[in-house]
DNA sequence: TAGAATGTTTAGTAGTTACTAAACTTAGTA
DNA sequence: TACTAAGTTTAGTAACTACTAAACATTCTA
């Protein structure tokens, strides 16, 4: 039983739509990355409304969000006016510039409130019940912990690429 | 400058609200969990609501899905017929049993889809232009064994429990 | 059995988000 | 200059989501 090109390309457009969704971006980021990644050549803004079926205004806003991201590139032809855009294909780069453009978000910010949570906490500048204190900074402690790690695995990601993704194995191996 | 207990608290439970609405959990979901995680005692489901300023049928709800993913636990005393909550202070716990949950939903759903776009296109079952099937074919393998790397730090995550948080730091300098 | 205490379910709502349609802008061309 | 082609911005909308309020269910106690 054959599939048809078109077909293929429908299912896994579909399947980045997905993915896209659930990493919390728009379903149509993910789409229209899926089209450009498959494409052979730089799309068009036309192009690429031709095979999401979103409008020249959802595309021209979303594929500025990727381009920030990494994971699109825009181009141009010498006389031609229009834009081109194509994937990134080395998603660890693209990794990297997401996670720099994560750089004061709102995560962020939030992280930084529990890191000043136990500044407060190991400083011995909050007031009330001592014992109380002491235990909310053991737990506020260990989370930190927790978070710190998390830090140095995603930066452990970032590196991957210099080591080439073969290595992977290896070093699942040293964790074994 | 001293914080007020209270006042402590209150930012943690904020830091935790934002931390998990980015990661798409609801806000409260994170609310309910700091609060518990900061308590000595397992609480009842009034004086969750008390500190949360959520209504008893939010609590209800959101409580029972982070006891399915294993961040919090219910329990009950003897001769009292409230339930009591308490947090799960081993996060690779909690991680591990949140990807399990995970399982089957609709990320691994698309996760799949690409394998077997892959599957397809190896097997040789595409009709189409034979350049471009190739094409499409190399860019698809490609994404999928970024997939398969991150899926395997994934599950060195886990490992690190074994391994103990201090090990991390020496993890990390090997891939240096 | 009635009443109270606890927890669950359900209907509705306010707020958010991804998108469309269309107005607008900018730049090249007849 | 008017016209066209390309891209951007903006106003509005449909669908979704987290939540509230309140009805409902269950279990214990007087």
């Amino acid at each position: 039983m054959t599939t048809k090109l078109p077909q293929l390309k429908k299912d896994f457009i579909e399947s980045l739509s997905q993915i896209s969704r659930f990493w919390g971006f728009p379903k149509g980021m993910g789409a229209i990355f899926a089209v450009l990644y498959i494409s052979p050549t730089p799309l068009s803004l036309d192009e690429i409304t031709e095979q999401t079926g979103l409008t020249k205004g959802a595309i021209s806003t979303e594929v500025r969000t990727l381009a920030r991201m990494g994971l699109v590139h825009r181009s141009s032809k010498l006389g031609d006016r229009k834009d081109y855009y194509e994937a990134e294909t080395d998603f660890y780069t693209s990794i990297r510039s997401i996670l720099k453009e994560r750089q004061n978000s709102e995560f962020d910010r939030a992280l930084l409130g529990v890191r000043e949570t136990l500044e407060k906490l190991d400083s011995g500048s909050v007031s009330g019940d001592d014992a109380e204190v002491q235990f909310i900074r053991e737990r506020v402690q260990a989370l930190q912990e927790f978070f710190d790690a998390i830090d140095s695995l995603t930066n452990a990601v970032i590196k991957l690429e210099k080591l080439g993704i073969s290595n992977v194995a290896k070093i699942i191996s040293i964790l074994k």
